[in-house]
DNA sequence: TGCAAATTTCATTATTTTTTGAAATGAATG
DNA sequence: CATTCATTTCAAAAAATAATGAAATTTGCA
């Protein structure tokens, strides 16, 4: 006997082709952010269902594996997108949907982009040791040192502060 | 008789220290975008080059081969990221960095990330009118779905905003 | 504690993306 | 207008990234 699913789903109900479009958006938005297919599956299924589900049933019904969806779920939690509810007579996880964007926004920006903007400062000191040490000191690279420092900098203030600007 | 480059060029000067920090620099930059290792290499050392180049010249310089170099120049040109610039006696063209990162991500963003707003638009339309037609229709999924409108209008205001608190 | 279910890990496989380079195309010069 | 130099195109190769699945580990329960 086939094994059966925890809730009763039909094909290319209404309900079901809602959660195909919900799958469909994120994995199109978490590829914009350079995250891969699976997390915008597993994100895209948690948002549009009601109910918190477990890892099995997150891969049985987006047919991965079980190490996609762990490696996805862990990925989810690190963005703080899904929240792991605590269901009473079953020993495994539920997740579900953390559905503030903001959360997800600013956790991104927080582990993606700003190691990169840390690690960024340290190359522009770097390079005005260099600069400063060398003789024939340019202008020109002078002038465009001052621009790579000046768009760090934009973009070490700019980036957390855009999460404020998210009210969802 | 090995082909001579038509700039003098130390290996380990200051100069090409800085060069070489540059292309790395928007290497990782580019990098975040999406974008190919090869763009931010041809980026990066445009950046930091006080004359034009040309395109073999900058292949050989950054060791790739012509179709990167043709490619890469096309994506920085989409991007408005560099221009080219005649120089008389010499039928090749030569290509300088646009300095204005302002422009770059103003393009970027009306490029790659509007576009995926605007189908996000097209799909919750769809998913509107799916729910419209559901008879047990469920509060949970209207407000779901209400906020994915929210989010994609949000963004269709914030992102091309952005780019106006750009200052550089 | 010992067992079984749940989850994680990670080497391997599959997929996707990028690069290469040679052929085709385009453009300027004599 | 033919030739040569410059650039683009694109099929194939290489590299990077993601997914798989079985073994190892962890966890909760009896």
């Amino acid at each position: 006997m086939p094994p059966l699913n925890t809730d009763s789903f039909v094909k290319d109900s209404p309900d079901r082709l809602l959660e195909l479009e919900s799958i469909d958006f994120f994995v199109r938005l978490m590829g914009i952010l350079g995250l891969p297919r699976s997390v915008g599956e597993i994100y895209g299924l948690l948002y549009f269902s009601e109910i918190s589900l477990t890892m099995d049933v997150i891969a049985s019904r987006l047919e991965i594996s079980i190490g996609s969806a762990s490696q996805g779920l862990r990925t989810l939690k690190s963005l703080k997108a899904i929240r792991s509810t605590y269901v009473p007579g079953d020993r495994r996880d539920h997740y579900s949907a953390e559905t503030e964007f903001k959360r997800l926004f600013s956790s991104f920006i927080k582990d993606e982009i700003m190691p990169h903007l840390e690690s960024a400062k340290d190359r522009i000191h770097r390079m005005e040791k260099i600069l400063q040490q060398n003789k024939n000191n340019k202008d020109f690279h002078q002038i465009r040192l001052e621009k790579l420092k000046k768009l760090t900098k934009t973009g070490s203030r700019l980036l957390p502060a855009l999460t404020g600007l998210l009210k969802f």
